[in-house]
DNA sequence: CGTGTATGTTGTGCGCGGAAACAAACCACG
DNA sequence: CGTGGTTTGTTTCCGCGCACAACATACACG
């Protein structure tokens, strides 16, 4: 976090955190940014005039009144900027623009098989996606504040991202480094899950929740931890590597090469494969493949006990799963998202509940909400695309206005 | 954390920064000061000044000069107040007095056996501890700054800690209400294991790490999370209970009523009875004789085989919980602590790096530590001293000093 | 003992937010 | 239709805190 230390770094915390509650809560009275930011009204006013002034802000209608002058409303401009969120995922790749209030404006998807991805080609993808985007919006570059990307492996930071992810072969891809030959624009990069995280967070699921888990069960499972509003990254920034913790020492393998990971019970291949192991079956199957077979499973369970007994098997484990994640973190909300996951909310959170209170402590489980993600797959874009907002609000607006002209314009105008 | 919105604040501020820093650090000259938190030069001799006046920082000698005036050093005044520590142990209590710098001035202890503790003879014990160590430090009341106490059990901060402590019995007791009707001074009540996560990170093997766990094995199994220099609590300041997390779905049973939980493979009864399921041997083991049965599993492991595989399986149950901490919070260290922990880390630390690194993710290991708690088990009432000091610099020294008054004091001695 | 060098302190000015006075916008009621 | 009451928004003034720069201080060295 940056210091606080001279009287000028004031005004920047209190324009940034009147543009967060701006930005989070809409359309606001000055009354109520007061309240929130706990600064007086005179400043409030102050603050807002220049915001205004400067763009970031517009006036957008009155309040009733009940007696006296009615309260006008003021928000975020939704068009004072563009961003664009990339998810690289793990059956396609998605590139969206959208505006401040995160209407989308246009869209590209390219799908590609990702078992072996290179990284050079990911780099073109992800190129033409966005210059795609950018003409199709019919937006001046210069308009937008940056991009974001969610990419499937763990991002380490030093000297721009480098990406470890095993499920498309990459190992210390410098990815960031590659895309910046083509891309002028701010970029920051991160892990799908914390993406997908972070959209529950500001839209979805775990909207106003402080401690908030979202685990994201796919082909591989993984979390976005929240921990006081914020993405919980650790030392690294590889936190929240959830499918690789053991829930059964000595238990089956894993791809990642050791014994029983909660993803070889979870994951959409585990439960395939494991389905097949106990009804036998083709062992040839695509990934592709794989959202039709849980889809299936889910559908016969009634009828065929192999189906019921897998589902009653991931149940179990992901119960297993969500009940370490609260006796550790201790959240207040575990949303459970991702393709399988929102599948297998749908039709069996009760029993997922259930099993995960059968392995929590009482006191934690108690304070616990396990919902379904309200966001569906296209929310890793959605995410990706807060990133560079969380920057601009976090910085009180773009870096380059001087804030010494826009007094002097204020002072000649009176 | 408070929001900061007013001049005065950052006045606020910096003297808490500058506190901490001299707090910490030790001794600093005022430019170590200035480079570390931010601040003029100016306003260092400024901020300094008021703290040297006010007695809670003194000059202590002057650094060689190599040509010009020498740096003046400061640090905090040790005996500018006294905090007290209370641990209410698995095995004792033991209430200690600190100065400032940590240095004990009086101890007392008192053991019982805990299987069923009444609250109201905890009370007494800890009221009974305080009084003697006040009176055998003879310092004055109003010079405490104030209490920590460590308890076994999960806390609950609403309207005063609420401590659930299995282990000995307490479910949801009001243990803050119930002290304050016998002592008026600031009380601070935390679980054990986190004080003593914050005692190897101020004075111990987390010193200088930003995101650090202390793991604390005993009879009892828990860490204390350290994330960016903070203990990491949760939604309800029970996070890090990881004692229960599973390890082995439908394992072995475990006291809390699940089954597979880490503690009942890796706790102090759980190595002493496996021993006995292997070998034979009486049932009967008071808490005292584990600590003695533990060490002796520990000497024998070379002719009793059957001690060895227990010992084999203990490090690799240990190996695994820690994987899973070193995937979910990513840290730069873990700390090995606690009675068990120490013993086992003496001797088994390699077998349980090996263990680990089977069952984490290359990344996040490649970036961790795994060392042995420096701090004996007497630190968690070191620890709990801690967390009334780290009130004490939050908010720039006592709260009642209002500093208009001394303001115009130093004017008048202009 | 003077000169050079680095440290610590003291004014001065700027920018910020708070309090209070003031201006503006609306409702209600006669 | 106008006036008083009420609530909202703006402006003015003041105190405060920090940065900058000039000044005072303390030591080493020759």
């Amino acid at each position: 976090m940056r210091r606080l230390t001279t009287v000028r770094d004031l005004r920047a915390t209190n324009r940034s955190t009147a543009l967060w509650e701006l930005y989070l809560r809409g359309a606001l009275s000055r009354q109520q940014i007061g309240a929130a930011t706990g600064v007086s009204l005179a400043t409030v006013s102050n603050v807002v005039g220049e915001l205004i002034e400067q763009g970031l802000v517009i006036e957008s209608g009155l309040e009733e009144s009940n007696g006296g002058r009615p309260r006008g409303l003021v928000q975020v401009n939704e068009k004072y900027g563009f961003v664009i969120g990339v998810d690289i995922g793990e059956t396609a790749f998605l590139v969206e623009l959208f505006d401040l209030a995160m209407t989308v404006l246009a869209s590209h998807r390219s799908s590609t098989v990702l078992t072996h991805l290179e990284p050079e080609d990911a780099v073109t993808h992800v190129v033409e996606g966005i210059e795609q985007v950018i003409a199709d919006a019919n937006v001046s570059t210069k308009d937008i504040i940056g991009i974001g990307i969610g990419v499937p492996g763990v991002v380490e930071h030093r000297d721009g991202a480098v990406v470890h992810g095993q499920s498309v072969g990459w190992d210390a891809v410098p990815f960031e480094q590659l895309l910046r030959r083509h891309v002028a624009l701010p970029l920051i990069i991160d892990n799908g899950a914390k993406t997908l995280g972070q959209a529950e967070t500001w839209f979805g699921a775990a909207r106003g929740v402080d401690n908030a888990i979202i685990a994201l069960l796919g082909i591989g499972v993984g979390t976005g931890i929240i921990s006081n509003r914020q993405l919980y990254r650790g030392a690294t920034s590889s936190a929240g590597e959830w499918g690789h913790t053991t829930v059964v020492v000595d238990g089956r393998e894993c791809r990642c090469g050791a014994r029983g990971c909660l993803e070889a019970y979870i994951g959409a291949a585990a439960i395939v494969s494991r389905h097949e192991e106990l009804a036998g079956g083709d062992q040839h199957v695509t990934q592709l493949d794989l959202e039709v077979r849980v889809d299936h499973l889910l559908a016969t369970r009634a009828d065929d006990a192999f189906a019921a007994q897998v589902l009653d098997e991931v149940t179990t484990y992901l119960g297993v799963g969500i009940a370490n994640l609260v006796n550790l973190f201790n959240p207040q909300r575990v949303v459970v998202g991702g393709w399988v996951g929102q599948r297998l909310s749908e039709e069996l959170l009760p029993q997922i509940r259930a099993a995960a209170a059968r392995n929590a402590l009482r006191l934690p489980f108690s304070h616990v909400e396990i919902v379904r993600a309200e966001l569906g797959a296209d929310a890793v874009a959605l995410g990706a695309a807060t990133l560079p907002i969380s920057d601009f609000l976090s910085r009180g607006g773009p870096a380059k206005i001087a804030p010494q002209p826009a007094t002097d314009v204020r002072r000649r105008s009176v």
